[in-house]
DNA sequence: TGTAATATATAAGAAACTTAAATATAATGA
DNA sequence: TCATTATATTTAAGTTTCTTATATATTACA
């Protein structure tokens, strides 16, 4: 499990990406994907999760639908068109983050400057 | 630049490796050697960086010099060999979390399980 | 002589989490 | 049957980590 600091401002991207690659899912669901694509490294808490659920959807970036199953309620969250290009936009600035990031690592290599 | 939400938790590990890499040097310096290996993607503000070299100055990761150049009082961070080890599991830490953040963006590749 | 650059410091506030607790149903095993 | 684990969502309180703003002081340049 990777420090929690460290993965702090890139969960709502991670939900965004997550999303836009499987289509709709309800948020436990969410937490378990994230956990099996990064091998247990990131661990995605419901207390951090469900506020950021909501407030994209406050944000108008998804939309929810529910549906009942084994008599428990889920609610599935989609993403808008405008929450669409919000993952592509994410999407870019978390490739540019980990560039930077390879100039501090890897400072002798000539990374891309993608 | 990017995204202050996305850097903040790797402020303290960027002014470590930097360290680490460069040798002893003073907070201004710090900032833009920063500013300069990430082609200004990446940029410390004073707030936040004195804080940091203070903290880790407390956690005996690091230990200050004075020099007065042109009448400026610089001081200067070096790292203890605390410090040291510390720059080496930070830099692992990282290396895993870029690792679990390309899981994310490119899920369809079969990325190293470093 | 005023503005930009150099150099450090810190207080107040915002944002994004963590931790913990609450609620409720289904499935599994002893 | 009873306890535990898994499923599923919610939210309040507290912590940490920054951002923003301000303060101080010297040097360099136009």
């Amino acid at each position: 499990m990777i420090s929690t600091d460290l993965i702090k401002g890139s969960l709502k991207t991670i939900v965004l990406k997550l999303l836009s690659d499987e289509g709709p899912m309800h948020g436990y669901l969410i937490t378990q994907r994230v956990e099996e694509l990064t091998h247990g490294k990131i661990k995605l808490t419901y207390g951090a999760l469900y506020p950021i659920l909501h407030k994209l959807e406050s944000e108008k970036k998804l939309v929810t639908s529910q549906e009942i199953y084994n008599n428990r309620v889920r609610i599935y969250y989609s993403l808008t068109p405008e929450g669409t290009s919000a993952v592509r936009e994410k999407i870019e600035e978390l490739n540019e983050f980990i560039n930077a990031l390879r100039w501090i690592v890897e400072p002798g290599k000539n990374l891309s400057h993608a």
